[in-house]
DNA sequence: CCTTCTTTCTGTAACGATACAGAGCTTGTC
DNA sequence: GACAAGCTCTGTATCGTTACAGAAAGAAGG
């Protein structure tokens, strides 16, 4: 039956116009007659014209109408944290008013194989400009993305050269917490972290430079290294959160830290989870605080402390540079808001 | 300084071999000696050359290496939705597996205007697949996305001819519900749903079929239509859900419905959050149930009791039968399974 | 030494559209 | 009636690749 997918020429022959007249007819109804416009589309329904193939059309414009996204872990892991959903739904939200489209490009396969595997999808990626998402700067999809030479973002790491890079300072952040901690009283403390180099998941920088940061802070207000305990969770979800945080709890009361710093929203969350499970009673015998003000922080019971880090925005911005730079115009990273959001999970120490 | 983009056959020229052979440099290693190979990258790196422009390789190839998905909701709103990112999860899953890229195509501006703007954005749309994700049948985009003549998916809604469709029968579903609440002595009710034609948010068809299922159900049971009360949700979020229970629980206890049952998750846990706002006992004064088994409902306190649809298998089967489309095999939608999960907000009505 | 493979590389012919510049033909104006 | 100004419509020249078929040259085999 269906035998050639009828193109533009096809369409034109059968409508009596020029291939112009026919592409025309779908781009620029204003160039030419209603008449000649109804002929034309009548031949294309009659011959099941799929309409101008994109790809090609996209070819001779030289814009694809996409931008491409890289987040740090694989795609479908990066679904399950509500800080990236955030932030894809601030690009969302940016890209739905320039109407245009999003690629996610997905990490495939694992291990070290998947380096080859992502650069070679990113070097067929039909993007206008690409944003790469809290990526390590040694990932071999950063340079897969630099080689592309297309406009570049990046949201939270790494800072290369040329690259406007949206994000907040990860150790900076990360001590604000330590003197609101410390000023209500807390001196024995536990960092929650997700533990370097977990098999199939690559880190974020911030797993790193959080704790360090908010350690560093301990350190000036004269707290001992010995009294900060540092938790590593297997991985970035709540329910490891919560299973790094079992041995924690059971230490004998007097030798607990009375406060948590967890170095996002999801372990918190999993820390909670554990302090509950445990009959540990949030806040008054554990503070425990996050990063990331992710929409379940506030719905906890108690009330996640954290900092918002504006995450929607983040992704927003991240999108607008991008489209900056594809106007030609000039860009400037934005300065990332953070403020600390005191809520019901920390209080003073007992006692 | 940088004149035009180099090419193919600029780095081919520099490299004084044919243009063929810096194409095979990059996409068939094995078909040229290492020794040309390492001259043709080196003078594609001296000239600054970005690789082979994926739009016209995707365009010679005749295919795209993406799959598009278009969302019952405008995008950023379907990312507050832990129901649309669990089955996004989904078809990332198959899609890494498969190497294949992910396209989100936004719904752009709003109101009436959105019709023509989705329409034209999924006209320009690279995809090599559409996978539709429970539109309206009446939606525009349906018609365009039929009219681009590629491999189609549905989940949830629409029944297209020829097009396979993945997900539940929602009568059918939300009708499970109703005995097992009437089994627990219930027999004053409640639904909870979304109003019809918000404005600015396409409803979801299960928003009606639902509670239709639910009523029908308890109506067989003997329940008199008085007995059920509807609430209806003015968008679909926890927030709005919670404001749309507020005269129910503000009615006298008495009269108050002793079930609730949320067509999806969300509302029901916008439902709990109102519950404990007014001090009212779930599930000892009020069971909720809802549809979804969303991540946040087992983590929910009571854990909220629900109807597993596997959102995630579904997603992932939706991207499996546009790959096997693709393929030219035989597609048959698969069954999803539905299974009540009875959890902690579900118990007999008081006294 | 001739034949038959391999290996390595090259030309030609699409892939399916759009930008741009202009060609006819009306219409309007004085 | 001549000339400018619109409106429609048409050719030509790419956009930057890859598929395919084969050519040239050296290796293997008898």
């Amino acid at each position: 039956m269906a035998s050639d997918r009828p193109t533009l020429d096809t369409v034109a022959a059968v409508a009596g116009v020029s291939r112009m007249t026919v592409s025309n007819a779908y781009n620029r109804p204003d160039q030419l007659s209603a008449a000649t416009r109804e002929r034309v589309l009548a031949a294309a329904a009659t011959l099941g014209y799929a309409g101008p193939d994109p790809t090609a059309a996209s070819l001779r414009r030289q814009r694809t109408g996409t931008i491409g996204v890289i987040l740090t872990e694989r795609l479908p892991y990066a679904f399950t944290d509500p800080g990236m959903v955030e932030i894809l739904r601030g690009m969302t939200t940016e890209l739905s008013d320039a109407g245009m489209s999003l690629l996610l490009v997905p990490e495939s396969g694992g291990e070290d194989d998947s380096s080859n595997r992502t650069a070679e999808l990113l070097r067929h990626a039909m993007v206008d400009a690409l944003v790469l998402c809290s990526l390590d700067p040694g990932d071999p999809a950063v340079a897969a993305a630099q080689e592309r030479k297309v406009p570049l973002v990046t949201i939270g790491h790494p800072k290369l050269p040329h690259v406007p890079m949206v994000g907040i300072d990860n150790e900076k952040t990360a001590a604000m917490v330590a003197p609101y901690l410390y000023g209500l009283g807390h001196r024995r403390f536990a960092v929650l972290t997700v533990g370097a180099g977990i098999y199939g998941i690559r880190n974020r920088p911030g797993f790193i430079s959080r704790p360090s940061g908010f350690i560093d802070e301990l350190t000036r207000l004269g707290v001992k290294a010995e009294d900060v305990v540092i938790c590593e969770a297997s991985e970035h979800s709540r329910s490891a959160g919560k299973a790094a945080v079992g041995a924690l709890l059971a230490t004998p009361t007097k030798k607990r830290p009375t406060a948590l710093f967890a170095v996002t929203d999801i372990l918190a969350l999993g820390a909670m989870d554990a302090a509950a499970g445990a009959g540990v009673d949030v806040p008054g015998e554990l503070s425990i605080a996050g990063i990331d003000d992710i929409p379940d922080a506030a719905a906890a019971s108690p009330p996640l402390t954290t900092i918002d880090q504006e995450l929607f925005e983040q992704g927003r911005a991240a999108i607008r540079l991008a489209l900056r730079q594809l106007a030609g115009e000039p860009v400037r990273a934005p300065r990332t808001k953070t403020e600390l959001l005191v809520r019901g999970s920390t209080a003073a120490p007992p006692r």
